[in-house]
DNA sequence: AAGCGTCACAACCGCTCGGCG
DNA sequence: TCGCCGAGCGGTTGTGACGCT
């Protein structure tokens, strides 16, 4: 067994107090991010590392923008997702302020269900039938993406075989002429910056 | 007004990866 | 080369807010 990340050491759990966030603010400021594991401690919080790093990098950190996503921004998301799949810290890299808490949520809320309701699986982002697509937001039709990328992946652990078909498969049906992620309006440079 | 169901988001958990001795 | 440890990632859960009956 694995043992916890904060065992014995009693830590808070649950939502943060005004207190615990400008100590940590202030900590972050003060000696930059990195050694979360001994943060607290050197802080004063009675929180585990992890819970720490994670608040900071989603909530506290500056440059933060919160709030509603832009379409520009769902719909980048909707293809950087067709692309690399739920990699989620990929597809925050190239959303300025945004995390991948953030997005990860804001898929699962939002655009899952949009594309859902636009007949696309999510998972794929092949229109699961023929159904009349409003795709009235720019190029949400990016059909048949399939993750390509995600064959990369050696993790395969949602490869439920059922809704993933081969990737070889789909590339070689009449879009095979695209880009491996069948999304051939793409141009997206995905040269994985430091997070910002 | 109360009860219930759904939604949205913050936070947690457990796994993997990469660096280092 | 191997094992340990810390950091990072993605999936999942908890919970408060909101809407409907």
């Amino acid at each position: 067994m694995r043992k916890p990340c904060c065992e014995k050491k009693k830590t808070n759990k649950g939502a943060w107090s005004k207190q615990e966030d400008e100590k940590l603010t202030e900590f972050v400021e003060k000696n930059g991010e990195g050694s979360w594991r001994s943060l607290p401690l050197a802080a004063g919080l009675l929180r585990c590392g992890k819970s720490c790093r994670l608040r900071w990098v989603n909530y506290l950190r500056p440059n933060l923008k919160r709030g509603n996503f832009g379409e520009d921004e769902e719909d980048l998301i909707v293809k950087l997702h067709a692309l690399l799949g739920n990699r989620w810290s990929l597809i925050a890299g190239r959303l300025p302020g945004r995390t991948d808490n953030e997005v990860k949520n804001y898929w699962n809320t939002h655009l899952r269900r949009k594309l859902i309701q636009m007949g696309v699986d999510p998972n794929n982002h092949r229109i699961g039938h023929t159904q009349n697509i409003g795709l009235s937001k720019s190029s949400f039709g990016s059909r048949k993406a399939n993750h390509p990328c995600k064959a990369a992946n050696s993790q395969g652990d949602n490869d439920s075989d059922d809704h993933q078909k081969p990737f070889t498969d789909s590339a070689s049906g009449p879009e095979s002429n695209t880009s491996c992620s069948g999304l051939p309006d793409l141009n997206l440079d995905l040269t994985i910056g430091l997070p910002s």
